[in-house]
DNA sequence: CCGCTTCTTTTGAACTTGTCAAAAGAAGCG
DNA sequence: CGCTTCTTTTGACAAGTTCAAAAGAAGCGG
């Protein structure tokens, strides 16, 4: 039996062309596990299994992740960089904006729906970004006791 | 004859609730005249016509004008805040990943496009922001003199 | 199994963008 | 013209991220 489901992070580092090291199986396992995290949070979590770890080498799994095509860096207005891995499907965010949180929205229109501008200014169009702009669940319920709609 | 038509900085102001001052004015003109400036590039434009305004007057004022709807505020991943008056109608933005440029685009299917995803794990969905990623016509051209795809 | 080369990580510093707070100065109203 | 309120200045400060050099580990070939 090969561990090939137990989380191949080792593989997805090797068949990204880079070595398999301990904090980069861990930043792997970290955003598996907390999509859209920050680099500090990811930080945060890779911290208790591998104490010594440094913020730098955060950065650099994640820049690296990033620039082998692993991980997608996206960076909404008002908070720090997050990363995720899924890069396959195209998918859009949907953020609070009061506490930051991100979730996944899958595209209305299926694959290539905003993805073409009525005009593109001499552009080469390489990729087109949608994020929503809202209140979390959380924060709207906490908004509706400052300001109660109904009363 | 009224001057409604000089670019009317003074009157956007007042419409707006805001005391008319000289960096106000500066400001607002200076966006009219390159949209998608950033602070420093707004600082940059108005030093020469209010030579001692300093970059937190620039700051200041565009954080009022956003927050009284005068000015919209775009923050593409990689680059610094940029500002715009465009603030009325619906339109996305395209921004060159070498250079940074940006240019308008009106939206493709008019209104509320992609405003609506398919879902939306209980956000209060507010708005809707489109960003396009491409190459402007500049640095197209100057990576096909380092790539040239016909040879 | 060992040594070498190359890639990673650490360490430490620096930089950019942007924010906060208090005092000085100007706008607008009566 | 004087007063009140809003703006601006000045200076310090903070988060997030990047840069550079040296130490350390991974992986390959022998």
């Amino acid at each position: 039996m090969s561990p090939s489901h137990a989380l191949n992070a080792a593989n997805l580092l090797r068949d990204a062309g880079m070595r398999v090291t301990k904090p980069r199986e861990a930043v792997v396992v970290a955003l598996a596990e907390q999509p859209h995290a920050s680099a500090d949070e990811v930080y945060s979590a890779i911290a208790s299994a591998l104490p010594g770890t440094s913020i730098q080498a955060v950065y650099n799994v994640l820049g690296d992740l990033a620039g082998r095509g692993v991980a997608r860096r996206i960076e909404p207005a008002g908070s720090a960089a997050r990363y995720e891995l899924r890069v396959d499907d195209n998918h859009h965010h949907i953020v609070c904006t009061r506490c930051g949180a991100i979730a996944d929205v899958d595209c209305v229109v299926g694959h290539a729906p905003c993805l073409t501008p009525s005009q593109s200014h001499g552009f080469a169009l390489a990729q087109a970004e949608v994020t929503f702009w809202g209140l979390c669940e959380a924060c709207l319920a906490s908004s509706e006791d400052l300001a109660p709609a109904g009363a």
